[in-house]
DNA sequence: ACTTAAATTGTGTACGTACACGCAAAAATA
DNA sequence: TATTTTTGCGTGTACGTACACAATTTAAGT
């Protein structure tokens, strides 16, 4: 029912007494415009709620918007490579409107591939930037930058604290660990203890981790106060023999109840359990990355937390284009829903191209 | 990368030998071109490639596209209501290219009420038709309606067997029961029956609810071939009287370990089960209605199953959009996941404007 | 050949916006 | 007062396409 006469600039431009010209200068406030006529012009597009048609928009600008996407190597990492099919749709949703994107990735295992990358995407010269702050200094340098040459930054997927981009989306990564624990405790039905693994090469996401591990045992003191199971929390060496040991140890001597891997290493623990022949134990991770996907199917894993990149990828540009060709002021962050893929509904979820 | 040229029916005019008006008959098909034009023309394209700009077309088609939306009365139902915001998104997104919706309203009680809405929709002049066949008959005659005179339909929500649409936008009710057989099963811990409720008032529902129920069996034929847990189901009568007494027979008799409630209705058993003091038994329904969020916060259900019916009215408008817009051809079912909500991921979902 | 009808083709305007340009009025300078 | 400069504002054109209509060519009929 809205929208019943396509509003434009002219419409503006007549109840605001004055010529479309002048409406145009003041929404790309180029000034030369008196300060009566401003106030009448702004008042008419506040009360309007006016929004420019970005179809007649684009057909005539011809300048180019360029978004600077700064991300994990999609080719390295299989929860990465999900996002390219989200950034493909981005283009696709928003080249029309002249939007070009220029990709520049950085290895998760190098800090210096992330400053390189920057440095590349600067001289890109964008509009605005996305990126993914694995790297807590480095990140928080680059979003100072940003900000001196006041460049506007939507981050995603790792949350930064103390920083303050245009948006954030993504997950809240302490509900998510609550969320961990409810499934766990929901399902195991012994009364052992709960075991949180945190692998040591997913390091940098450190911050991300703990506060994951907070979030499983708040669960337990919110909610089962009167009797908190025993958690016990073990950051796996890197090396492979070296953990290879450390989980022996820790599954033979304890009575384990579920295991609750704090990335998307989770196939790797599956895997162990599966090859010790250790069964009973529920066991919990992140991501549909394949091997994740395989040992869900299995029955191997019994639950896994999606942390959906490749919509995320897409919010991420989409909030970013909708700033910088409608001026939309964002949320501050934007917050995933907290998906959970069991065996069952694995299927309707790797189908779907809507979530 | 791609659109380098901006290469448009004036060149292929250029090229061809003749003026942008021949090119756009052969474009539209619309006859009054000569053989030798014709050829030429459309050999330029062939070898060109040319792709009409489609923000230049949606800009100057005045003509408007009205879709037909039926659809059950928003306000008397709460899960209905929350495909409002979809309504509106879809408005806000397509309304730029000209696209106009037609809403009429049914009773979900009142199978003239669709016939109504389908009349008065008829009457509107639709160039596409989105509607949810919640009558079986009504909803299959209607379609034929339809395909008669090559309106085309796109049907989500509910599947309607043995029906051809344009495309079918919704969650795959068999797979969603084998969702809730698997939830309540992983979550009880005791060795009692399973009960599956469905509510006689909900019976226009029956085909969507019997396979729910068959999902809900499947499973444990399925995955759990060796002990099949008992399943008792059972049809609650209208009157709030009968039911209450079929549910304290059922409760007090039976050793129920968990209860699948094949609609939203999930609250009416949450709060029996409250009332009657009856602890222990594992609770699931569907769709994220106040009354069953606030009893899931509670803990007096456990796990709710949302078909996102805001998210699911967008893409069906999208879709037909698609088709009417830009002919492109859909796929026959587009199935949304399977959410599982619990009280802890609860929040996330309803925060969350994205899934 | 001449008129008329039919077939074919070209031209002009519009869609909503951006921006260059120029005109008018006000302000500053001479 | 005459002039230049500044400030404010309106007009015109373009973007690529669709479509109405006018203009032209060709065919048909006398």
């Amino acid at each position: 029912m809205p929208d019943k006469t396509p509003f434009g600039i002219k419409d503006i431009a007549r109840l605001a007494g004055v010529s479309i010209g002048t409406v145009d200068r003041v929404l790309h406030n180029r000034g030369r415009v008196s300060d009566e006529s401003l106030k009448k012009i702004q008042a008419v597009i506040l009360e309007t709620n006016y929004k420019p048609n970005l179809i007649a928009r684009s057909l005539v600008n011809k300048k180019k918007i360029r978004l600077a996407l700064i991300v994990p190597d999609f080719k390295h990492d299989e929860y990465w490579k999900q996002s390219q099919k989200g950034v493909d749709a981005a283009i696709h949703t928003w080249g029309v409107y002249g939007v070009e994107l220029g990709i520049f990735h950085f290895d998760l295992d190098d800090t210096q591939s992330f400053m390189k990358a920057t440095t590349k995407a600067f001289s890109f010269h964008p509009a605005g930037v996305i990126f993914v702050p694995i790297f807590y200094d480095k990140g928080l340098s680059f979003l100072k930058k940003c900000e001196e040459i006041t460049l506007p930054v939507v981050m995603f997927n790792t949350h930064l604290p103390a920083s303050q981009p245009l948006s954030f989306i993504g997950t809240d990564s302490v509900q998510s660990g609550m969320l961990a624990a409810e499934l766990l405790y929901l399902s195991s039905h012994t009364k052992g203890k709960f075991l949180v693994l945190h692998f040591d090469e997913d390091l940098k996401n450190s911050a991300h981790m703990l506060e994951k591990e907070k979030g499983f045992r708040d669960y337990f003191n919110r909610e089962h106060a009167h009797e908190v199971p025993e958690i016990i929390s073990v950051v796996l060496n890197n090396s492979s023999h070296e953990y290879q040991k450390q989980l022996i140890t820790l599954f033979k001597n304890q009575d384990i109840r579920g295991v609750f891997v704090s990335t998307s290493k989770t196939h790797v623990i599956a895997e162990f359990l599966d090859r010790e022949e250790i069964r009973g134990i529920k066991l919990l991770g992140y991501d549909l990355i394949t091997k994740n996907i395989d040992l869900l199917n299995q029955g191997l894993i019994h639950f896994l937390i999606n942390q959906n990149p490749r919509r995320q990828i897409e919010v991420a540009i989409k909030t970013m284009c909708n700033y910088l060709l409608y001026k939309t002021i964002p949320d501050i962050s934007i917050h995933f829903p907290l998906e959970i893929i069991t065996r069952t509904n694995l299927a309707s979820y790797l189908q779907s191209d809507i979530h």
